[in-house]
DNA sequence: GGATCGACTGAACGTGCGTTTAGGATGATG
DNA sequence: CATCATCCTAAACGCACGTTCAGTCGATCC
């Protein structure tokens, strides 16, 4: 993926790939076009020679990622993005920046990150349709919904991931830490949390109780935007 | 909760409103002092004045938001923050600002971010652990990280609500949305999502054949910190 | 060898930031 | 009435930022 030596690419690219670092680590607005620069070895204006302004690194930094992550589908079955990113989850060292980079584009709502989500959506949809469609997966009443749902989830290890680092103690770079997620979401996606389905069946007979998509409550609507 | 129109609060209390509407909207990088101070109707030297610094506003904010979030425990049971966070989603138009500068502090990595994080999760731990003694939830291998996972799953949807009313098309203020977001997840939490429990029992007996915290792969170690 | 072009830099420009300073207005206190 | 503290502002300070500018260097082309 990465061939070259940062030292030996072009100044163009080791800038880019320092704005991924910086910018995955701190955020865009938190880090400095000198920050970068001194990073990548060259002086600030060039940065501007190259990308025309910082809005436009990160743009480029943002092509760069969504590349990376959209067109690995070549190598294999339909699920292009979720492959791509398990295989950089199993190696951090090379790929953390990214991971940090994709992450920072979600919570900070760039357009690419938008691009990658609604591709992830769409995937996650697929798998699911497939899934219910040849048995090994429960149908929902509102499908839909239920991969948008499964989609956040799977993304928040990754939004919340200096939390996640905080309370486990270990560096999310370990595998162990990945590892060790893995077996209580498969228990949960399989066995569900709930011994049975009582609150599911009184939360159903609730909603066909009164208009599908009205609120219950009285509406007492005021305040600004 | 407020009771006081805005208008005629202190200045030091509008002041600490609109930096909690600025920077749970923006962010507090995007976010500048003469902004808040417009907003506030005063001038930006009073927000120094009351505050010290503009990080010294930020903590006012996290503290009041803490407050606000962990003292409501004397109305409820045990999940104080769980129960005020729903009263809240259910009140968008009076406790929106509320539930964008929480998230804010989530993905921004503030300290009372990480303090209400950290009580969100015992709040959930102790939940999961009182359902799996009263026989109403699964037991689980792994149960701390499990009330982790968990615990993110619950916060996914506030950190990437932005997503979710664009995918949604309607605005996460409207309780329709936070309606329909329930029976998804209720689906999941009760059946789960697979059909039968292959992958689990395969990801089980793969976890027992080797040791308990060592990656599989080949140590390739490599590259910068 | 001169012309041309792209990569690149040092120095500077202008702007908006957080913050400081000096002081005005107001109301309570002796 | 004088004093004093509190709340508050206008103006400015210093700094770091993104960006511009003028020009150097080296390769390529005629």
């Amino acid at each position: 993926m990465r061939s070259v030596p940062l030292e030996d690419a072009t100044a163009a690219a080791r800038i880019r790939e320092a704005a991924i670092v910086r910018f995955g680590r701190q955020g865009y607005e938190r880090t400095s076009v000198r920050e970068i620069a001194a990073d990548a070895g060259v002086s600030p204006a060039l940065v501007i020679h190259h990308f025309g302004s910082k809005e436009g690194l990160r743009t480029a930094c943002d092509e760069t990622l969504v590349r990376e992550l959209m067109t690995e589908k070549a190598k294999t079955r339909a699920p292009a993005i979720a492959e791509t990113m398990r295989e950089w989850l199993d190696r951090p060292e090379r790929f953390g920046a990214y991971i940090d980079y994709f992450a920072t584009m979600l919570s900070e709502g760039s357009e690419g990150g938008n691009r990658l989500f609604d591709r992830l959506l769409r995937e996650t949809a697929t798998m699911l349709d497939e899934g219910v469609a040849d048995g090994t997966m429960q149908p929902s009443a509102d499908p839909e919904m239920r991969a948008i749902m499964i989609t956040l989830n799977g993304l928040a290890p990754l939004l919340l991931r200096d939390q996640l680092v905080r309370v486990l103690g270990v560096p999310l770079s370990s595998p162990a830490a990945v590892q060790r997620m893995t077996l209580p979401i498969l228990e949960l996606y399989t066995h569900g949390l709930y011994a049975d389905s009582r609150i599911l069946d009184a939360v159903r007979a609730a909603l066909e109780g009164e208009s599908p998509t009205q609120a219950p409550t009285s509406p007492d609507s005021e305040g600004p935007a």
